[in-house]
DNA sequence: AACGTTCCTGCAAACGTTTGTAGGATCGTT
DNA sequence: AACGATCCTACAAACGTTTGCAGGAACGTT
């Protein structure tokens, strides 16, 4: 009949009148037919000889004039510092599967680490009717873009960050820090660590802050003082040459720590780094530990141990907390996701002080 | 004057008429005057002074509006299969990033790897008006995504998987796997490996079958047989687990190879693992190496010898090249990205046969 | 001075849907 | 049998933009 080319020239989707005139009926009552919501205005047998006539050609309804009338799109924006960065990524599918389960699509913009950019991507994806904002960008007080979601009264919720606004608080789904930081140091304490030094990330970050005063929280739980026993230093990025220059200060201090919970793999990356330049074996000579559990951690040498936050998981609840705030118009709370302790290579007893030296 | 509670109740976007009231012109001269394809067409004086009320007013075009009218959404959808994968995350960062200079925006949906869902997306996306499609999920021949694409007259360009449709060559951004393999196969047969094995990936992924080709073509110009010197291995998927199996099957075999040619990093991990659980030391026993150069690779011990594939350069060519076609209405060829050797710790000269068993 | 161009601007018609309103059946009640 | 209530369907008006068309002003040419 047809030959090997595409045999239709690809006729233009059917439109609603197309498939009111195959039913014989308005095509208003189409659009109450096929639409959830209004189907049970119309009466049984007509909605489904409609459906049928639908599903037969294949409509679907179009997503800018549907949007254009009723207001909603159907769209949700994602703001993310990295697309591929180990710990937004899971974040991100989290939060597709859990949209595209609602019938809604992802929008993905990133900023990097720009407020000001991350401001006129808001700017940008409300001109395009998003019907909410999913944050992972945002500082611990006065970001931009979440500023720019509250005034157009943009449902928002924050992912991995928390930040007050005001006395209002902005909806988030963050990793329990503290406890995280709890769980490190107690495993820490346990394996006999007295001296444990913390890598801490920017304090402008609710991740960095809350991290170190987790750990100086848990610090003291456990009898240890911030002052002689948890020495700190504070890395200048989330990332591995941050984390090895800020490794670099804390091993050269006189009294060495035996363990460094750092606040994030990376930088516990950077502090291997560090700590092999200085000639020390891990976990021999001293116990590091990250947190994240990104994916791959497990395969580096030795094995990290870190806290896991379930990151899908958060991608996931922050898109269903969003989608009840688009539906309900009204905003939770603050959902905390509980961490995980895992233990691999990378921490252990405390070995001889001073054994190190003389392997040099 | 305000209280800290947000001032303004949220005043809804300025229109094109509020603009072209403030301006006291029609408000299709504004459109034309913000519009630099019709900005020619206005009086100079005139448009200056509309682009100046329109910025005073913080004016956007409403994406809903202007894509039902006028056929384009400004939007491009990306199938990839898994949003986390460290593979395609980068290339959808790229492809993000060069859409946005282009002041279009990225609609993702992951969906895994069934071809059904992959083309139920398309059908969504299409729906949603995109401008075009960029699929990384695509299989070698036949598929649907591609097919509902083409089927739509939707420009699509392929990533990171190349497929032939009939006789038309459907656009795409690829790496050369062919000489990526060359690259590993010759750097093995420097260090003096003749027997070397190959991992390889499924047949019914380009990435699988290329990389088999190349590693056949390369082992032949290098003066070594596919019959004995080569033996070959398929692994049901590319990871981890799958490796192991098939490089279980490759040491098990009576004239066990020297070095492993992996067709993929998440395929050397499961050789790792083959190789360790069969007591074989890397390299000193054995030389295993990978594709793609993964992140923290590097990391592992030892440290993976791999060919690194530009994928986040990949994503922003492939978004270029569908720009280009969407403007066009053309479609120019298949890209190649030339791959690069990365040599660490995991391939060496072989060792004198027969070492390992000493061992144990 | 009349006329043909060129240049600009206003007018109005789409694009395809959602949704308020009105009117015609149908039914049950008195 | 007449009336009100109920149920369904059709009608029409948006939503905000892009764009073909027409008309008027300004200009240069014969």
């Amino acid at each position: 009949m047809s030959p090997s080319a595409p045999p239709n020239p690809p006729r233009p989707a059917p439109k609603l009148r197309q498939v009111a005139a195959e039913a014989g009926v308005h095509f208003s009552t189409v659009s109450r037919a096929l639409n959830p919501a209004t189907r049970h205005l119309v009466a049984a047998p007509v909605a489904e000889r409609v459906q049928a006539v639908a599903a037969r050609l294949g409509y679907r309804v179009d997503a800018a004039a549907s949007a254009l009338r009723s207001g909603r799109s159907r769209l949700v924006g994602a703001l993310v510092p990295g697309i591929a960065n180990p710990v937004f990524a899971p974040i991100l599918a989290g939060a597709a599967a859990a949209l595209t389960e609602a019938d809604h699509a992802l929008l993905v913009a990133d900023p990097g680490d720009d407020p000001a950019r991350a401001a006129a991507f808001v700017a940008e994806l409300a001109s395009r009717r998003v019907d909410g904002m999913l944050l992972a960008t945002a500082a611990r007080e006065h970001d931009p873009a979440v500023a720019a979601c509250l005034q157009r009264s943009l449902p928002v919720v924050l992912i991995n960050r928390a930040c007050a606004r005001g006395t209002a608080v902005v909806p988030a789904v963050v990793p329990d820090d503290v406890a995280g930081m709890r769980l490190i140091v107690a495993h820490l304490s346990g394996l006999g660590h007295r001296r444990i030094g913390h890598l801490a990330g920017p304090a402008t970050l609710s991740t960095g802050l809350l991290r170190r005063q987790g750990f100086e929280q848990a610090m003291a739980e456990c009898g240890l003082h911030a002052d002689g026993d948890a020495p700190i230093e504070v890395a200048e990025a989330f990332d591995r040459p941050a984390g090895r220059l800020a490794a670099d200060r804390l091993l050269a201090r006189p009294d060495r720590p035996t363990a460094l919970a750092c606040a994030n793999d990376l930088l516990a990356l950077g502090a291997y780094d560090a700590c092999y330049a200085a000639g020390l074996r891990i976990p021999e000579d001293i116990s590091v530990s990250g947190h994240n559990d990104m994916p791959l951690v497990d395969m580096i040498t030795p094995g990290l141990t870190t806290v896991r936050i379930p990151h899908d998981a958060m991608g996931r609840q922050a898109a269903a907390l969003l989608l009840e705030t688009i539906r309900r118009g009204a905003s939770s709370g603050i959902t905390v996701l509980p961490p995980t302790l895992v233990v691999r290579g990378s921490t252990a007893p405390p070995g001889r002080r001073g054994a190190s030296h003389e392997r040099l």
